[in-house]
Order: C-alpha cells, then structure tokens, then sequence
DNA sequence: CATCAACTGTACTGGTCAGTATGGAGTTCC
DNA sequence: GGAACTCCATACTGACCAGTACAGTTGATG
C-alpha cells in the first residue's frame, strides 16, 4: 500500500521502472503466456528483483492490467501510424483494416497476447472491463471512418452499426482462426482477406 | 504405460470410468477453467481418487484431450439433432448456423471450453491438432450444406469457399465478443446474428 | 548530520498440485 | 488355490510460485 496503487492506475513516471516492468511484463507475456510466466521473470526482464516489482505494483494482477494499458497505447501509436498517410476516409479505413488484418495474421506476440487476456477476462472481471473497453474503442474507431467514408460517398452501406459489428467480429474471428489455419498467413491470402473484410462495410463508389 | 494408451485413444469401454472421468472433466474444464481444475476434483466428480484416474489417463493433457473428444462427440451429436427435422440443404443450413449461433451467444460452457482450448493450443501442439481437426471438421460441414443449397439453386453464390470461411470466422469472432458484450444475447439480436451470418453466404433464391 | 521517503535486494513462507509409489480388492483363468 | 490382470485408494514427493518480511541504499531536504 506504499505508492502502488497510484502508480498501476497513473504511471506518471514515464519512463520510471514501473513503465519498464509493463514492458517486460508485456514482452513475457506475449511470447509465453501469463501463466508461464512469473513475477521474478518479469522483475529480472526489467532488471531488478520481485521485491522492487511488488513495491510497484500490488499483485500480478496489477502488473497484467498495466500490460494492457500499454497493449492499447501500442495499438493507438501503430494504428494511427498506419494510417497517418492516408487521405480521405475510406483509405483511411483501407489502410486501418490491413494494418489489423496484417497484425492479426503474422504477429503471434498480439494473438499470444489477446488470447490469454480473453481467457483471463473468462474469470476476472477486471481484466474483462480492460478488455471490453479496448474492444469498444476499436469498434467506435472503425465505426467512425465507416460513417465518415459513408457520408463522403466513398462508400455505400445500408446499416453501417451492425456492418462495423460483423466486421470487427469477422476480424477477431480470423485472428484466432489463423493459430489452426497457417496457410492462410501468406500475403495473397491477407489481401484477400482485406478486400472481404472491406466488402463486409458496403460497396466503394467510383468517383 | 497400463491400458492407459489405449483407453485414452480408443475408449472401448463405453460407459466405464474413463468416459464417465472424462465427462466430469468437461464439465469442471468447461465452468471453471483448465487450469483452475485440479486431477483430484476431477476423479471426486466421477466418484473416484486420483490414483484410478491416472490409471485411466497417463497425464492430465490425455485427460484434456478426452474432454475434448467429448466435446466434437456432443457437437456432432447436438447439430444433428438441432438439423434432422429440416428438409432441403438451404433449411438445414439454417438451422446449423442458428444453433451455432445460439450456442455462441447462450452457452456459457461452450464458450469457457472453447475459449481455454485455444488458449491451450498456444502452448501444446497436440492440443492445436486436435482443435484444428473440429474447426476443419466443422469448416467441411457447413461448405457441404453450403454446396448444396447452391446445387439445389436456393442459394446463389459466387464463391462458396471463401464465403464459407468468413461465414465460420464471424462465427467464432461472435463468440469471442459476446463475453464482453453480453447485451448482444437477446432473443431479438440472436435472430439478426443468424441473418447477417446467412447472408455472407449468398442470397436466397425464391422459388 | 539527521531524517524521511523512494526504491531495491535477499530470504523466506505457505499453499497448490501434477505425478508417483505402493498396497490392496475383486475377478478370471489355468 | 494361486497366478495374473483390472481397477482403485491412500499417502507421499518435489517443484513451482505469489506474496511477505525486513534490512539495506540512495538522495533530497531541513
């Protein structure tokens, strides 16, 4: 109870060894799983020893949900560079799509990750309102460029809430499918899957 | 090394006690988690000590990998039923992606039991083979439904295969968000999941 | 210099649990 | 009747690991 608790929910020292403690965490976690891993494992990763990390953070459990907070920041640095070149809404929307799609297929780190904070949110529910938030802000963000694509008139789409929800729903699908499925890695078959996915919002209008 | 090899692969037995362990193994796996499951809870639920279940089961992976044999048997078993009333492939098609889908949104076992076999298969590549044989099982069985209701012209579409992939991977994205968007189990959200799911397949011929 | 707070290391505890050792009980078959 | 096999229970081991106790160390501040 010294100052862990403010620093697992207000990592205010940027680049204070509470931030390299989510980062070995992170990197741990997703290449070996939470479980696999221990807290003197992570401490080591960063440095020091379980003593400092306890002093830190106040249970593995806190050091998982900084995990995430630092899952989502990557998410929103890479998204937006992914997509910082784009002109217009719907290559926005082209671009953000194949940057998921590339993430979902080829980065096991991500899958690693996202499949063992989904088990994990099957019992807690903490990490379950992490996740549900992180869920949401991705669909509020790709339910925003749909509407914006729409309202230019790049796109045509009938219902776009529940086009965005099958969408982003098709995307997590492929993403766990991909573990069992290899083949479907290749670069032919990821831009197949972008121009589905992407036919799965409406239909591009010419200009 | 007793009968066990043979027990786990091939459970001639049919009512004895490696069925009846490895039934009250998917029951515990499938509310509480694999690894929140201990081999000693599992033997108590069948009405034996641990020292009879690894008589059965040469490890608790063998005891995973039975649950999970019981699980493609009750899936086999519950489409069929959910199916036999239905003449035509486009009805029994239907009602396959409803039950699917009912299953997805309603049945919390399923999804705790689907959810931490994937997790596992992360880890353990006996564990992925196993799972990848249903998903490509359940794959095969709605591409065949799906072949014939286009055979039979009451459905168009232009490619069933890649269709049908997208079709499953929805499916499981369904899943997968439903546990941290309860709202979208409804009755009334059910139904529109079920018709969103067949129209990625094609659209319906009137006759 | 004394004091306090921030931070870290070492050593330990307590609980959990997969897997093992072993000694049976019941049955079958010679 | 005894040998062999099937099935089961009791008791134990050994490893792993989250969390704790506590004693430093460093640096800032009055």
């Amino acid at each position: 109870m010294n100052a862990k608790t403010s620093e697992s929910t207000n990592p205010h020292t940027a680049a204070g060894k509470g931030e390299e403690l989510a980062q070995a965490a992170f990197t741990l976690f997703s290449t070996r799983g939470i479980d696999r891993v221990n807290l003197d494992e992570v401490a080591a990763a960063a440095g020091v020893t379980k003593g400092s990390l306890y002093w830190h953070y106040s249970s593995k459990k806190a050091v998982v949900l900084a995990a995430c907070d630092l899952y989502y920041l990557r998410w929103r640095a890479q998204i937006s560079a992914a997509t910082d070149s784009c002109a217009g809404a719907y290559a926005t929307l082209e671009a953000a799509v194949a940057y998921s799609v590339r993430s979902c297929l080829l980065d096991d780190a991500n899958r690693v990750f996202s499949t063992e904070i989904v088990a994990l949110s099957l019992y807690d529910t903490d990490v379950r309102a992490s996740w549900a938030g992180f869920l949401d802000e991705t669909q509020r963000y790709f339910l925003g460029l749909t509407h914006q694509a729409v309202g230019s008139g790049e796109l045509v789409c009938a219902d776009v809430d529940r086009a965005v929800d099958l969408m982003v729903a098709a995307m997590e699908g492929i993403k766990q499918i991909a573990l069992f499925q290899p083949q479907i890695c290749g670069p032919q078959s990821e831009q197949r899957t972008c121009i589905r996915l992407m036919s799965l919002l409406g239909s591009q209008q010419e200009r």
